[in-house]
Formats: C-alpha cells, structure tokens, sequence
DNA sequence: GCACTTCTAAACAAAA
DNA sequence: TTTTTGTTTAGAAGTG
C-alpha cells in the first residue's frame, strides 16, 4: 500500500513538476492552470526540490528578460529613450506569453501600479514583468536613461543597500517562517529534499535580484492592496481573463482556492486581530523589542514601543518599502504554502482515490476559509457542521486548510465538526500522524480530524506503559490539542462515552484505581459495543491480544486472566444449563467461586441490574483478589451477528468452538428479554 | 432510503 | 455533598 502510493506519487509528481517549476515563469493561459485548479490533477508533487528548480528557472527567466531587455535598451540607445508606454511588439522569446502580450518594455512605477490596480496580472506575472522591468533599469542605471520619476537616483542608491539589508533580513525571518511552519506541520518537506526552498533565494541573493525583489514587493503589496479585505489569492487563472477585462470584478476567487478551501495567509490581518485581543501585546513588539524587521530596538516598555513605532516607522517610504518587502515574504511563503498544499491534496486523492477516485479532491479539513464550504460554516449550528471526509493516513494538516482557520477567532466558529475515518480506512493514526501538526494543534484551537476512539488509543499508546487514567487521558488532550481546552465537558464526556463504547478500550483495575489500555487489534476492527445491548463479560481474546500488544500488562493481569477464563466457562456453562442468558461482570473477570456463586444466584433471581452488582455483592470495595490482581473489566461487545437474544446466547455459547476462549461470556439480553 | 458510524448530550450510578 | 469516573441511551448528522 505504501509502496504502491509512494510509486503513484512519484509518477503523478513528474507531471505536476512542470506544472509547478512552470509556474513561476511560465504563465499560460489555460491546460496547466487550469489542470491544477480543478483538481484533476491527482497528484501535485512539488516539494523543496521542486521550489529549487522553480527558482533556478525563474533565475533563468530574469537572465532571459536580462537579455531582452538588453536587446530592448540597445534599440532605445539607438532609438532614442522612448516612452516606456510605446507598444512595439516585442519577440515573445521565452517570456511567458501572458507577459509577452503585456508590454515587455519599460513600465514606470506609475504604470506598474496602475496595472496591478487593475488586477491585469497574477503574482507570477508581476513576478516575471518586474524582473524584466528590474533587469531593464539595472541596464539603464549606470547611463540615467532611465529612472522613475519618483524616485531620485541617489535615494534609489540609498535605498537599494537599506533594501538590500532588509532583505536579507526578511530572508532569514522567511526562513525562520519557514522552519517555524515546517516544524507545525503546516510545510512538510520531506528529508531528502532540500533543506529550505527558499534559502538559495536569501543565501544566493545578488543585489539585483535584491532590487528584483523588492519590485516585486511593490507590484506585490499593490496587488494586495487592490484586492482589499479580500484575503484571497490572486487568481492565477484571471492572467487570461482580466487582460481582456482588467478590472476588480475579473478578481475572482481561486478555484484552486476554493477547491482546496485554501485561502491566502494573511498574516497582517491575524497580527491585527491577536492586537485587538490583546491591547497590550503588538505583533512587532516583544520581549522589550521592536519586531519590525530589522530594527530591534529596545523600548522599554509598550507605550515606549508606540512612541518608536511612530517616530521610527512612520509611513514614508522606508516603511513603505519595508512592509512591501515583509509582504513579499508572506507572499512567498503563501505560494511555498500552496504548493505545499497541492503536494498534500494529490497525496490525500492518491490515497483517497481507490474508492472515490471519480470524486473531487478531498475537501480541507476544516473549511472556514473555504469558498464552497463558508456557507455552511457560517450557516450550520456548530454541530450541524458537515463532516469532511479524510482519510486516515492522510497528513491531516491544516495545509489544507485555509490560513484563516489558523486563527482562533475562526476556529471558534467552525464549532464542532465531526469527521471520522471511513471504515475502508480504518487505519490507526500513527503517532507522526499527529507529531507532524503537533505543534500546530497545540497552539492553535482545530480541531484534530481524528475521531476519539483515534486520539484515544493514541494517547494510550504514546503512554509508558500504555496505558492510562482517565484523567491522564483528560491531560493528553489538552496538552497535544489546543482545541480540548474548551468545551471540558462535551469532550470529556466524548471520550467517556467512546472508552465505555468502543470494544477496543479496555479498562483494567488495580489496587490504586483503573487505568485504560487499549487493544490496538480490536481498534483496527473498528468494532463497537453494540448499542442497546448490555456489554459485560470478559474478552479473553481482547485480553490476550492486549496483553500480547502491551507487555507491560502482563506483570499486573496475569493472574487475573489465569482465574478467568476456566471460571467464566464454568458460569456460562451452568448459565447455559439454566438457560439463563450469559452475563458477565467486572468481577466476573476475576471471579472467586464466591462470587461466581452468587453472580449465578443473582442470574437466577433475575437481580442483573447492573454490571458491578458482584463487586458490590461480595465486598463493599473490591474483593480480595482485585486487590491482588487487577482486574480486566472491560466487556467486549457483542458482535452483531452473535446479539440475538437469550436463546441465540445459549446457543452461541453452546456451539462457539472457541466457546471459551474466544467467547467466554456472552452478553446477557437486556432485562425485558427476561421478561 | 438505509445501515452504519461518530459525535453529542443526558441520565444515572458508583466510587473517591 | 461534590466531583470524578463509568455506563447506557437517544438522537443528530455524515458516510457509503
């Protein structure tokens, strides 16, 4: 299985490179794009490697627009300067042919800003018309052909090494992002690959790719700005559609977006919401330092900080530029994201798709952000929130998620949503299933896409001894999943219910209290106690593969289950001969003919009313052996077939082979079948 | 539409 | 008496 899907990633993952390295310089209208965005494309491979290639091809696309734009700035030196508006066709060569179509040649600032305004361009075009535009006035630099008007050449020079070092700066926090959201879970580069995709882009850094970028921060934070509060992506598939119709109203929603429920981070909006929650806290100030990108300087105190903040950062052009920069980084980062999350949902089809392969990708996890989903976030009640189907063995990460979920406000929104592994898929999670977002479902309040049963068991299996209390249990849910620190109640009694109902969980006694192991085979079956039927007797089979699992039960049940199975043959036989149905207790798992001799009285006086009835019975606490032995009380359900009323019971117990052993107590009918 | 699963809520009881 | 723990049931909602 894993090989297999490993295998089917790898090849779909060939595809979609070009895709993705593609991406970055090659614009084109229609197949690709369009091919990633509706989720046809099943697998999505791009990885560190990926990004790596990608940047050293868009390198090689500045080298082309270098070139071009030499071509271009020898046929001005020839021509004369010539307005940066002219339309001369310019050879398309290996410019993308989005880009191609717009002009090539020289756009001033101005003109930049207009067309971002305009929403005329995705990012990547920007990305590609800026380098041209940034090569060109490299090349036009030493002669002053060409300057934008705003800017005088000496505060350009100026800028360009306070740019330079800001960017540098920048990089090591895009890097630091990067490993901060790669340790969540939230980018998974996998340790073969490359370490940070974006490393040569900080390390590699030439000041004119410096400049480049910071172009492409201005086009960037001025395509941000167009797009108002709208926090979506821009449209790569609008190249096509907005150039014929450039306006806002071509800005329409990713459909990749909206297929992943991917919105973009909009890392400036959560920083202005934390700061609103918290008065005194500002996203660039901490520890007694402005955080704002490379200044670090000391305020004393908060009221010191705003003093800096606004005599230090004050809008003017620095700033300005600072933040078109920072605004860079996240776009980056946006784009590594979404990468990251194409990667994720080709995985999740891949593994999805065996049994729904015709359908669309798997929708995200949580779906605050999600175009198609927002209705019903913000319609259903929060418990009448769909499920969103995943799979167990998928990463489960809030990559796929919009960014928006990440923030608490929305979290709190979405309310529960109940998700579970489909029975085909009734795969354990392992613990990287979980350590992969750990951190991220530490801090942030989503909810884990494990059912309880899942974290359950986890919990129980990531214990010493496997095993736990309930209210270590408890602790294991509020320490890994920021998510159980609300709402106690509901979840606290979740996992109570699931523990009692799952036939997987099994709880065992000593003389310091009960704790819960779990039987991780039992789990696998995916098993429940059967509603509405009484579930007592002792699972020999669950024990043995419990203690077969769990070693470290062996020392405390072993002499338990040495008492058990020949005494419950013994009382379901002779429930058997009185044609009583079978019934079994916690004590009865450790039975002393005491107790059995009173558990079969109390059979035949009809007095089963409750499970505990023969610890009660023969001692107030527990009887002597429990004391000694724990004691394995937890039932195993009945299965299905085997819950048939009393008769069936009898007869079961009769004609099980592994009559005792396997089946040792059945479950007694419920009391009106006695009747 | 049905069977099933999961989740949630609630009631209840026993134990601490 | 209160809290914790455990069991059981019912119903809503999602999934296949």
């Amino acid at each position: 299985m894993m090989q297999e899907s490993g295998t089917e990633t790898k090849s779909n993952g060939s595809a979609i490179q070009n895709g993705s390295g593609g991406s970055n310089h090659l614009l084109e209208c229609g197949g690709l794009r369009e091919g990633r965005s509706n989720g046809e494309t099943p697998a999505v491979d791009i990885g560190a490697a990926d990004l790596a290639h990608a940047q050293q091809q868009q390198q090689q696309a500045l080298q082309v627009a270098r070139q071009l734009l030499l071509q271009q700035q020898q046929q001005q030196q020839v021509s004369g300067l010539k307005s940066p508006k002219r339309n001369d066709k310019q050879p398309a060569l290996q410019v993308p042919v989005s880009v191609a179509m717009m002009t090539p040649q020289v756009i001033t600032p101005q003109q930049m800003q207009q067309i971002l305004q305009q929403q005329v361009l995705s990012p990547q075009q920007l990305q590609v018309l800026l380098q041209q535009q940034q090569a060109l006035m490299l090349q036009q630099w030493p002669s002053h052909f060409f300057l934008p008007d705003f800017l005088q050449q000496q505060q350009v020079a100026t800028q360009q090494l306070a740019f330079q070092q800001q960017l540098l700066q920048m990089q090591q926090l895009q890097q630091q992002h990067l490993l901060s959201l790669q340790r969540q879970g939230l980018l998974t580069i996998q340790p073969g690959q490359p370490a940070l995709p974006l490393q040569p882009l900080a390390q590699g850094m030439i000041p004119t790719e410096l400049q480049q970028l910071w172009k492409e921060v201005t086009s960037a934070h001025t395509a941000e700005e167009t797009t108002g509060n709208n926090h979506s992506s821009l449209d790569l598939t609008t190249t096509c559609v907005s150039s014929s119709a450039p306006s806002k109203t071509s800005l329409i929603m990713n459909p990749h977006a909206s297929t992943n429920g991917q919105l973009s981070v909009h890392t400036p909006k959560r920083e202005s919401l934390s700061h609103e929650e918290h008065p005194h806290s500002h996203p660039l100030y901490g520890h007694g330092v402005c955080k704002w990108p490379g200044c670090e300087a000391v305020c004393e105190d908060f009221q010191s900080f705003l003093k800096h903040l606004n005599s230090e950062h004050a809008l003017d052009d620095r700033s300005t530029a600072q933040c078109r920069v920072q605004m860079q980084v996240v776009q980056q980062l946006e784009l590594q994201l979404a990468k990251d999350k194409e990667r994720l949902q080709a995985m999740m089809t891949h593994l999805h798709v065996k049994s729904t392969e015709p359908k669309a990708a798997p929708q995200p996890l949580n779906l605050v952000s999600s175009v198609t989903l927002s209705k019903s976030a913000s319609e259903a009640s929060p418990q009448s929130l769909p499920h969103t189907p995943t799979t167990p063995t998928a990463p489960l990460t809030p990559v796929t998620q919009g960014p928006s979920v990440i923030t608490t406000t929305s979290m709190h929104t979405v309310g529960p949503i109940r998700r579970r592994y489909s029975d085909k898929y009734n795969v354990p999670i392992s613990s990287a299933d979980i350590a992969q977002n750990q951190e991220f479902y530490k801090n942030a309040e989503v909810r884990p896409p494990f059912t309880y049963a899942s974290l359950i068991r986890q919990a129980i299996l990531e214990s010493p001894e496997k095993q736990l209390t309930l209210n270590e249990i408890y602790n294991w849910f509020t320490r890994m999943f920021a998510y159980f620190r609300r709402n106690a109640a509901t979840w606290k009694g979740a996992i109570r219910t699931n523990l009692s109902l799952h036939k997987c969980f099994i709880r065992v006694e000593d003389e310091f209290g009960s704790f819960w192991t779990v039987d991780d085979e039992e789990f696998k079956r995916g098993r429940h106690i059967q509603r509405g039927r009484p579930r007592k007797y002792c699972p020999d089979e669950n024990f043995d593969e419990l203690v077969a699992h769990n070693p470290s039960l062996i020392k405390n049940m072993q002499s338990s289950h040495a008492y058990c199975t020949p005494l419950n043959a013994a009382l379901q036989a002779s429930m058997a001969e009185n044609s009583i149905p079978l019934y079994t207790t916690a004590s009865m798992g450790n039975p002393t003919l005491g107790n059995l001799a009173s558990a079969i009285r109390e059979e035949l006086n009809g007095a089963m009313e409750h499970t505990n009835s023969n610890e009660s019975d023969s001692s107030p606490g527990r009887s002597p052996m429990q004391a000694v032995h724990p004691v394995h009380v937890k039932e195993e359900p009945l299965d299905p077939e085997e819950a048939e009323g009393p008769l069936s019971l009898v007869t079961t117990a009769n004609h099980s082979p592994d009559f005792d052993h396997d089946r040792d107590y059945e479950d007694e009918p419920v009391n009106e079948d006695m009747e």
